[in-house]
DNA sequence: AGCTATTAATAACC
DNA sequence: TGGTTATTAATAGCT
């Protein structure tokens, strides 16, 4: 006879929001560990450096990292508001702009799936679709105003370039059709006047034992499913 | 008959630096999708704020945020530089536009990754934007056509949008996110001309640091390698 | 970039 | 919070 299951074991269960406050607290604290020893596994098996915060909604910080928060942080900080030397001078646009950016590529990449993929992805698209509306109707007055002003901008410069290609099928000019997604605004993030009352930082640091790995680059892929991708570079990780 | 494993599957292994650069790539890759994956999900289930930022021996820097990498940044910066305000008087935006923007976000990054055409992106807005205007520039005046098309639906749905916000500023409803819908938001990835250290992890050294309030610290060891001290408030996490 | 066989993480309970 | 267990989720080894 088959004895009584003493739990349900894992279940499974919706990415959303815990509604329950206490299930939502101990989740958060086990996820968390998961997260920062997921974090120190990568650290470790990859000899990459990597920073968690995670802030909760009362403001409180949690952090880990490796070799320490500080100075990682301030690493990306800087690196983040001026140019990076070496390959050209690039100067980092807003968040905002950033986002946008991504927004459009994400637009865009929609519609050509649409028309390569159509037929076949139908339902796929459909629910792309779907989730874009969910995206619309999140926003704001404000922000849906700047998308607009964003596609409008968009919109010219897809014309331009259809006459360009109109005009010569064999069109290799790149006009400067960036130019005006770079320049404007985009959902505005809102700012947070959040103030941690503690932060809890968890350092872990290493001591170099062995060095000089010419660790270079090979292409990387990103991808969960359906997650948050983006960075495909070919690169040096 | 048994039918060929097309697989061992799943190995066990050890938490150590991979000596093969390939397959530590492979893992980078992997791993760090997981990663940002499951602060996709602790920030959602849990309703906070997550940021990581991952190093990469070359230098590049790859990072997550919701609801975005730099806010996340400043605070964390700006509350550690200023020691402990009691006071704690935390002015959070409101739970809902927090949560419209979260799901706002996630829909972005889902898109991102759904539809990605495989156009390999660094980091910098100028890389991206030419491969922007090479898409753009690849496509056929049909093509063009369409995408404008497209565009011109979206905007509807934009303006259409912003009316019923105008209407209803108060509005709340969040549309039905399809089943599916995970994960998270901003991932970014920029490049770093400072030279990175090989890192050799051998010893770890374990700090936690509280900053006041009430928050009751024990560091804990995980049994992973590194240890990393945990503080737990008690109560408001 | 895809595929499994397995291991690892964890939801539900205590 | 700190365990246990049944399941789901992540992913190592290959192709």
């Amino acid at each position: 006879m088959m004895a009584k299951k003493r739990s349900k074991g894992r279940q499974k269960i919706e990415i959303k929001r815990i509604v329950q406050e206490e299930s939502r607290q101990v989740t958060f604290s086990k996820r968390r560990s998961g997260l920062f020893k997921k974090a120190s596994e990568l650290s470790i098996l990859c000899g990459v450096e990597v920073v968690i915060i995670v802030f909760s909604p009362a403001g409180k910080a949690f952090s880990f990292g490796v070799p320490n928060v500080d100075s990682l942080i301030d690493r990306f900080t800087y690196s983040s508001s001026s140019e990076s030397h070496g390959d050209g001078h690039y100067k980092k646009g807003s968040n905002k702009e950033r986002e946008l950016n991504r927004e459009c590529m994400d637009l865009l990449n929609q519609l050509e799936n649409e028309k390569n993929i159509g037929e076949k992805k139908k339902s796929e698209v459909n629910e792309q679709q779907l989730k874009w509306q969910a995206h619309i109707d999140s926003l704001g007055v404000h922000e849906l105003k700047q998308v607009l002003a964003e596609l409008e901008e968009f919109k010219k410069n897809l014309v331009y370039r259809a006459d360009q290609v109109l005009l010569a099928e064999t069109s290799m000019s790149l006009p400067p059709l960036m130019g005006a997604v770079k320049n404007n605004v985009m959902v505005d993030q809102h700012a947070f006047a959040t103030k941690p009352n503690a932060i809890e930082t968890t350092t872990t640091t290493t001591t170099t034992t062995t060095a000089a790995n010419g660790a270079l680059g090979f292409g990387y892929n990103f991808g969960y499913g359906f997650g948050y991708g983006l960075d495909q570079g070919l690169g040096f990780y």
